[in-house]
RNA sequence: GGGCGCAUAGCUCAGCUGGUUAGAGCACAUGCCUUACAAGCAUGGGGUCACAGGUUCGAGUCCUGUUGUGCCCACCA
């Protein structure tokens, strides 16, 4: 038989691995009819770089449920594809024009820009593809997606012409967030507020009647020249007579209304605001109310307009400047007040960004927004953990008006075409030849691109062939789980939801798991400019995919943070280290040929094990591994991947490790064979469903053991293990295991708190008889040469040192080495601490409450456990006499 | 201003619907190169589960409040 290297070098296989599943078509669905459908949509990484942590933990999620799924026989797939990622990616594609060829976008024009950006597509698409390999996942590649193919820009148009024909969609003029760098429009989400350090100004607008006037405090002097209004309080009494009648703008000499709105906040400032309808959200509200005209003052660049005068043309900042300084020499300024500043930057390049009045595409979101909340009143869509549903409800129940247009070229051009001739605006899928109110040849179309998660949020079905009435749509669709970070829940799982209700009129998947985000090992978000980001390639390339991907799943409970910390990769590393060892043992110990087949046999079916000479540890290390199996697989089911992770981990290495293998090697080197056969076949099937157990969380280690076992199949394609019923009636023997598991630590514990060297075999005496190999194994593992069982209540010896476990007392005597008087003070210890456990156990059970409302089973156990505490008292007290006669 | 987390061993974190004497990894101490593994083995020390109340027969787990800390949202005079 094929041996395993002595060393576990994950370098040598994972590669190597991956192409056999991807040769053999391992990820590849077929959409059969006897099986049960499992999917869950990738959501697409950007092609704008590297994968990161975050994308790492996000996928290893996803295997997992796949894996899982498909060993349990559904028909997983897991779709692969990635994103556009419009205005991220046309900043790098700008960006690398810039270094590459000193060149800007507007100098080499749309369709050139465009080609680069196709081109940088290729590249990087296939980069992060080849990421996505490394980590182990299993995704089918023959559907892979990218969010501007054919088939999702199809969907993209037609949803969008469905939402117009609808009315759902609508152009207008209305107060947008602008980002002067980026040079575009953006959506609400897409804004961060952050608190800077700002100032308010107040200023005194004299009366045009020439009497005092009204002072209004602003934190941005330089939109006064938008100033339309000053607004005052409903019914506020100081300005009551100053209402209907007009102020003057300082220095700039435009007369304004003072008006009265519901908006103005009496105990805030001075109870009165000047109105700047087109750079102000609140204003500008203000301004439709009142009919107010709404004159830009702030361009797009950033720049002060013709209106600002003699500052037109000077930065929005440096306006601010010179204007304040003006104003107060003008004796305009009332006094400057030190206050925190919410202030509105761009996401993607930080940049405080601007209100603007703009002509823009919006997405009318009230209509949208009530089938996705009502989908999680009526549980169609379920949250993991549930807290998340709360945030999202929340932003749907006050969701705006959605600005989907972005002044940029790389993405989905919105297929609005104009006619300059008389007009018409035309919604098409296709460009139309002609306009059909006046004829006019090739009307225009219009310039702007959508918003990226415009797309995003039909990928659940537009990768299924939506529009169309897809095989996979039906077959696939609704999809199963949906797995992302906590940080995207409005950007995209929302937007998914109620696109999906418009378009296929369902949620379009039954679960969102939410995570996380990884951070750095002091806590910190990763991120470039801090460059403290970890590779996860870097990571693969020392510690091996599977440590990472274990550490990733063991990491955290669901939806909260975790932090990378290398030295717990190295731990698991060291684990499947472990495992790895362990493995080499057992096929190394399984023998050749006709050995082998009668193992393999013996293992593969309850009914066969069950016929072998089967010791109490066989038994016992069964009936711990259906323990376990049951146990993962209900956790699974919960999405508790580091719980299910924990038990598997501690399973192998505990109890499999450093139990069971210890407790058969006696047996493997002897030479009964009917009892090495037994402990051969066990050793097999044990292995074979920690493997299948393990196979979802470390896919590459598991699936390379396996192979060593020449099992007619791959692991991958293989079956998650189940309960078969093998371990009835083996309860036990699990027991008496465990109580021998105790003996042993016991008299471990014995040996090395008296300083034994290994070496010297020692004498043990137990009060009870383990029955079957129990003595053997205390010898061997516990470095004892003679055991000798004794009945309850017989002679103790007196030099000896003792412990308890359980009702099982065990004394190694040991004159030489026993200090009595530290003995003495053990027992005297023990004692104390049995005595505390009675009384706490009496107590409880003397007490009516707990025996009457308690579990029937929770009584009996606390009953069980006071008469073994008072059987070791009395063996104790006993001990304690015999060596105060010392 | 509103909402949501977190606070458990020196460090990083588990702990599901309340039910033993609260766990893991790392770190620490002691002893071991025992023919699967020194990326290892054995044994051990270490926590009044932030604080204060409450519900309950029983609370790390549920409720209320307090403190500290982090995040999200918000129309930012």
């Amino acid at each position: 038989m094929r041996q395993l290297d002595k060393n576990y070098d994950p370098k040598s296989f994972e590669g190597k691995i991956y192409e056999s599943w991807e040769k053999d078509d391992d990820f590849k669905v077929t959409r059969d009819p006897a099986k049960t459908p499992y999917c869950i949509v990738m959501p697409p990484p950007n092609i704008t770089g590297q994968l990161h942590m975050g994308h790492a933990l996000d996928m290893t999620f996803q295997d997992v449920l796949t894996r899982w799924r498909r060993l349990q026989g559904y028909e997983a797939l897991w779709l692969p594809g990635t994103d556009h990622a419009s205005i991220a990616t046309e900043v790098k594609v700008a960006e690398d024009l810039m270094e590459t060829e000193g060149k800007t976008k507007d100098e080499i024009g749309r369709e050139e820009f465009l080609k680069r950006a196709w081109k940088w597509k290729e590249i990087y698409g296939g980069k992060i593809t080849e990421q996505v390999r490394k980590l182990g996942n299993s995704c089918d590649w023959s559907r892979e997606r990218f969010t501007m193919d054919e088939g999702c820009n199809k969907a993209v148009i037609e949803f969008f012409v469905k939402l117009y024909e609808k009315g759902l969609i609508y152009k207008g003029n209305r107060i947008i967030n602008w980002c002067p760098v980026c040079g575009t429009s953006l959506s609400d989400i897409e804004v961060q507020h952050e608190d800077l350090p700002g100032k308010y100004w107040y200023f005194r607008y004299p009366g045009a009647d020439g009497g005092e006037g009204i002072t209004v405090a602003t934190s941005r002097p330089e939109t006064m020249f938008g100033d339309t209004a000053v607004a005052v309080s409903t019914g506020d009494e100081r300005y009551k007579d100053l209402i209907g009648k007009n102020v003057v703008i300082p220095l700039m000499g435009k007369e304004i209304p003072v008006i009265e709105d519901e908006y103005p906040d009496p105990e805030k400032g001075t109870g009165a605001v000047k109105i700047t309808p087109a750079h102000d959200m609140n204003d500008y509200e203000v301004g439709e109310r009142h009919g107010l005209d709404m004159p830009v003052c702030i361009g797009f660049d950033g720049k002060m307009t013709d209106i600002a005068g003699e500052y037109a043309g000077m930065d929005r900042y440096e306006c601010r400047e010179a204007w304040v300084k003006a104003l107060e020499e003008g004796g305009f300024l009332v006094k400057i007040e030190d206050v925190v500043i919410p202030t509105g930057k761009c996401y993607r390049c930080d940049t405080a960004i601007e209100p603007m009045v703009s002509d823009q595409w919006f997405v009318s979101m009230k209509p949208l927004a009530k089938p996705a909340i009502e989908a999680v009143y009526s549980g169609d869509l379920k949250f993991v953990p549930q807290r998340f549903e709360k945030v999202y409800l929340k932003w749907l129940e006050e969701i705006r008006d959605w600005c989907i247009s972005r002044q940029l070229w790389w993405g989905h051009r919105i297929p609005a075409y104009y006619c300059d001739e008389c007009g018409e605006t035309i919604i098409a899928a296709e460009a139309p030849e002609k306009c059909p109110k006046c004829g006019t040849a090739h009307p225009r179309q219009d310039e702007d691109v959508l918003d990226t998660w415009f797309s995003s949020a039909l990928w659940p079905f537009s990768t299924l062939g939506w529009p169309d009435d897809t095989e996979d749509m039906k077959y696939f669709y609704p999809t199963s789980v949906l797995v992302t970070g906590y940080d995207i829940i409005f950007f995209w799982v929302a937007r998914m939801v109620f696109s999906a209700y418009e378009a296929t009129g369902r949620s379009p998947f039954e679960y969102v798991f939410v995570h996380g985000i990884v951070r750095d090992e002091l806590g910190r978000k990763m991120s470039k400019s801090l460059g403290n980001g970890i590779d996860p390639l870097d990571v693969i390339d020392a510690y091996g995919a599977d440590a990472l991907r274990f550490f990733l799943l063991n990491g955290s409970a669901a939806g909260n943070d975790m932090r990378f910390i290398t030295r717990s990769v190295e731990a698991t590393r060291n684990f499947a280290n472990k495992l790895w060892n362990a493995s080499r043992f057992v096929i190394m110990n399984l023998g050749e040929g006709e050995e082998l087949k009668r193992a393999e046999a013996a293992s593969s079916s309850a009914e066969a094990l069950k016929g072998l000479a089967l010791e109490s540890e066989d038994k016992w290390i069964l009936y711990t591994a259906e323990g376990i199996i049951r146990e993962v697989t209900e956790n699974l089911e919960k999405f508790e991947f580091s719980v299910a992770s924990q038990k598997i981990y501690e399973f192998i290495r505990d109890e499999y490790c450093d139990w069971y293998i210890e407790f058969v090697k006696g047996r493997l080197y002897g030479d009964d064979e009917g009892t090495k056969e037994a402990a051969r076949a066990t050793l097999l099937k044990v292995l074979a469903d920690i493997l299948r157990l393990l196979h979802p969380f470390m896919p590459f280690i598991t699936e390379e053991i396996w192979s060593y076992l020449d099992k007619p199949n791959k692991l991958i394609v293989d079956a998650w293990p189940q309960a078969s019923g093998l371990t009835d009636g083996f309860a036990g023997d699990a027991e008496r295991i465990e109580s021998l598991k105790e003996v042993i630590r016991a008299v471990r514990n014995i040996r090395a708190e008296a300083g034994t060297v290994p070496s010297k075999k020692i004498p043990l005496i137990v009060t009870a008889d383990l029955g079957g190999d129990a003595a053997a194994h205390i010898r061997s593992l516990a470095g004892v040469s003679d055991v000798a069982w004794l009945p309850a209540g017989a002679g103790v010896p007196e030099d000896a040192a003792s412990a308890i476990v359980k009702d099982i007392s065990v004394y190694v005597p040991m004159s030489e080495l026993v200090d009595y008087e530290a003995e003495r003070e053990k027992l005297t210890k023990e004692k104390e601490n049995l005595e505390n456990n009675i009384s706490r156990l009496k107590s409880k059970l003397g007490n009516e409450g707990f025996t009457a409302k308690a579990p029937a089973e929770v009584v009996k156990g606390e009953e069980e456990k006071l008469a073994a505490s008072e059987a070791a008292l009395e063996k104790v007290l006993a001990r304690i006499d015999a060596i105060e006669d010392k």
